[in-house]
DNA sequence: CACATTTGACCCCA
DNA sequence: TGGGGTCAAATGTG
């Protein structure tokens, strides 16, 4: 199949869209950058640049899509070839049109992509601020523990496409592997930061902090989760450390792991991930045994504000009342 | 009663 | 071909 008018085949067609849409995208995110970074007035013409370059690209596109016809449409949105463009997005589970009853279903799905996909090693279950159901547990061979499976509460009703799994990988001490598929899209999250303060602990020397993960001005929780902190009278040597990493991905804008030595004491980092497509690094802080400990839950944002460290960061949150971080 | 969890069944896909 | 991801009935919980 050809474009008579183009002379260019669907597949070809496919990769000027996405290319197009991928430099708007970045066009974008420069954009924002640049607004973040709180240049002045002067720097009025790179503006103006820059938005020229997101709306062309835009354009570019529309422009493509405009003349392609009903055939290479269908092309264009088959399973195969929409995945090019959607990650994780509405599925066809496969057996829809068929004729089968729902017993016969059972188990029938179509297997989830792994593009949208990341890890986070810590040393408890992780509570992170979202709903999630739990919807099988699975032996896996050569693991220890059992698998268990999350999908987002709202997967039927917002359509909400995020999921979990959760697996003990070690057990002295105790580290368990939270992989997380695709992003929350139900937006059903806390209004405003807290800051709570552990009422459990009496001793008057240990602090739980809890930042409530989402941003009044970005929504920007869906994509955050926890990464865990801590640190030990004498410091936390490197082992000891959980580990958070994150993984692959078809962004190239990923950022790597933060060195940990850029957070000062009293705590160390003991890992970082980010969002694919975002500068957000993000994380929270989870309990320790020491009773000098520091445990902060919520998300660090170490891109352009230059937070050098916590009590900056907690400056900053009690200054605005918000996390000093965003999308 | 509504919603969450458990668990065996089912089948995709590496 | 079987490991692993998902489904859905049964069961639990508040």
């Amino acid at each position: 199949m050809e474009s008579p008018t183009r002379g260019i085949t669907p597949g070809i067609l496919l990769e000027k869209i996405v290319a197009e849409l991928m430099k708007g995208r970045d066009s974008a995110s420069e954009l924002r950058r640049f607004l973040n970074s709180g240049k002045s007035l002067t720097d009025e013409v790179e503006l103006h640049d820059l938005a020229k370059k997101t709306e062309a690209s835009f354009s570019d596109c529309l422009s493509l899509l405009s003349t392609i016809t009903a055939a290479e449409a269908e092309y264009l949105l088959s399973s195969e070839n929409s995945a090019a463009l959607t990650n994780c997005k509405s599925e066809d589970p496969g057996w829809i049109s068929k004729d089968r009853t729902a017993k016969e279903r059972r188990g029938c799905y179509k297997r989830r992509k792994t593009s949208q996909s990341w890890w986070v090693d810590s040393p408890n279950q992780m509570a992170d601020p979202h709903a999630w159901r739990k919807y099988g547990q699975k032996s896996i061979q050569n693991a220890k523990h059992p698998r268990n499976y999350y999908r987002c509460t709202h997967k039927f009703d917002k359509g909400c496409q995020a999921s979990k799994q959760v697996q003990q990988i070690g057990d002295d001490p105790p580290i368990f592997r939270t992989t997380y598929n695709c992003h929350h899209t139900c937006k059903a999250l806390l209004k405003h930061p807290q800051i709570i303060v552990d009422s459990d602990d009496r001793s008057g020397s240990s602090v739980f902090l809890s930042f409530e993960p989402c941003s009044p001005m970005k929504q920007a929780l869906d994509d955050s989760f926890f990464f865990s902190m801590i640190k030990q009278e004498d410091g936390f040597t490197k082992e000891e450390l959980p580990i958070m990493t994150q993984n692959q991905s078809a962004s190239s804008d990923y950022l790597s792991p933060l060195d940990p030595t850029v957070m000062d004491s009293p705590a160390q980092v003991a890992g970082l991930s980010s969002t694919p497509g975002s500068d957000v690094i993000s994380g929270a802080f989870s309990s320790t045994a020491s009773p000098h400990s520091l445990n902060i839950g919520g998300h660090l944002m170490v891109d352009s504000h230059g937070f050098d460290n916590i009590e900056e960061m907690l400056q900053f949150e009690s200054q605005w009342g918000f996390p000093p971080f965003e999308m």
